[in-house]
DNA sequence: ATTAGTTCTAGTCAGTTTGACTATAACTAT
DNA sequence: ATAGTTATAGTCAAACTGACTAGAACTAAT
């Protein structure tokens, strides 16, 4: 469950998007899914999830979380399946690299239609895991490249969010979050003031798979 | 991976014990264990983890949770081996109701020796998480019975929390939220003024296994 | 019966955070 | 030069938090 930002069509405002494979095979062949694999025997479930993930898309995520273990009975119509599936983000250099095809495609994450398996479940939980954990924990910067002024973190937050912010106020949380790091650069070639840019120096989460290894 | 109250031995106060089992064979034979088992063809993730934790224990939890799937490599010695883990919070009625025997026993969550396998690890994420969540949400009532003094509610944090917190300041934060009642009844027997007792008329978490189901 | 000791409970007060808002700075386009 | 726009700093009141004070209500000891 990989999330990205693109421009939106119209506003061209940053909102977020997802990419999906079709179903090539039964069941559920035609519809669109999330992307995924077997867990082969001598690899991680990090791992495999990258390995997935390349595989399929091409995509090198830059956050790289297990969202839940879903293990309902009837997931799948044939058999018995059990996903253990991770959730990423990726920046948007990154993202505007991935292989997209005729079976490979960006859907804005706010209008999927009917996907294959439980994956319209999968992907609300994922999204209301990102919105809450961008509330207390800095991964809104691992949708974004290295250098990015205030107002382009703000524009993340809204897009996943769903909501405006006060511009001032949001500058006086972000720049009081000590990961948050001034440059001397600034943006220029904008029509207006040109911003200041700004580096995250922090790194990824408390997942047991990141805690300890450094 | 289950959390229950119980009386220290030396103070008298309410700390955080979980059951283990001794492991009766190879690997790791005789060292203590999360209780555990298989999940069988026709069960949900869930449902296992009770019937597992029912079977090895006889304990019912009041609240159930996924925790994390653990999957590295060597996890076990002769096997690879993924474990969907969950968490428990059980009430002190029904811990003491709990099956202990020369296999079965309660260990202080806090003074645990060398367990088998990556146990401890996933010991000390649980932890984390019961940190983690007490202070966003709810939960701590699933420790207690129904009725409760919110000096207990205070111990219970305490207790997890490993530090003191003031009275007069939690009571107000207690009160504050909508899901604890006031009774009309009181703690009779203390050696002080009795304390007014307190219902919880919440529900569980956003786990995904329980947010459809009602 | 009075007093001391303890917890329960309500309240005050200063420091911090949050949301709504105002104002100035610095650029581009006309 | 001027209007338009975003960037940025700052103000102010409301809400929240932590430290603290004080009275209420009980038991145990004198």
């Amino acid at each position: 469950m990989i999330f990205a930002l693109r421009p939106s069509e119209r506003s061209g405002r940053p909102t977020l998007w997802i990419p999906l494979v079709r179903r090539i095979r039964e069941p559920f062949k035609g519809l669109w899914a999330l992307p995924g694999g077997p867990l082969t025997h001598a690899e991680s479930l990090p791992d495999a999830a990258s390995r997935n993930l390349q595989e399929t898309t091409g995509l090198a995520p830059s956050y790289l979380e297990q969202l839940y273990a879903f293990g309902g009975l009837h997931r799948s119509p044939t058999q018995r399946v059990v996903s253990i599936v991770y959730w990423a983000l990726v920046q948007p250099t990154e993202a505007a690299l991935a292989d997209e095809s005729e079976n490979v495609r960006w859907f804005r994450a706010d209008r999927l239609g009917d996907l294959a398996f439980d994956h319209n479940a999968i992907v609300d939980y994922a999204l209301w895991r990102l919105r809450n954990k961008m509330a207390y924990e800095s991964i809104a910067y691992h949708l974004l490249g290295e250098y990015f002024t205030l107002a382009q973190v703000r524009e993340v937050y809204e897009a996943v969010l769903d909501r405006e912010l006060d511009p001032a106020n949001f500058r006086r949380q972000v720049k009081a979050t000590p990961e948050i790091e001034e440059t001397e650069q600034y943006l220029q070639g904008g029509k207006h003031r040109p911003p200041r840019l700004y580096r995250f120096t922090g790194r990824p989460g408390l997942d047991p798979d990141n805690r300890s290894t450094p």
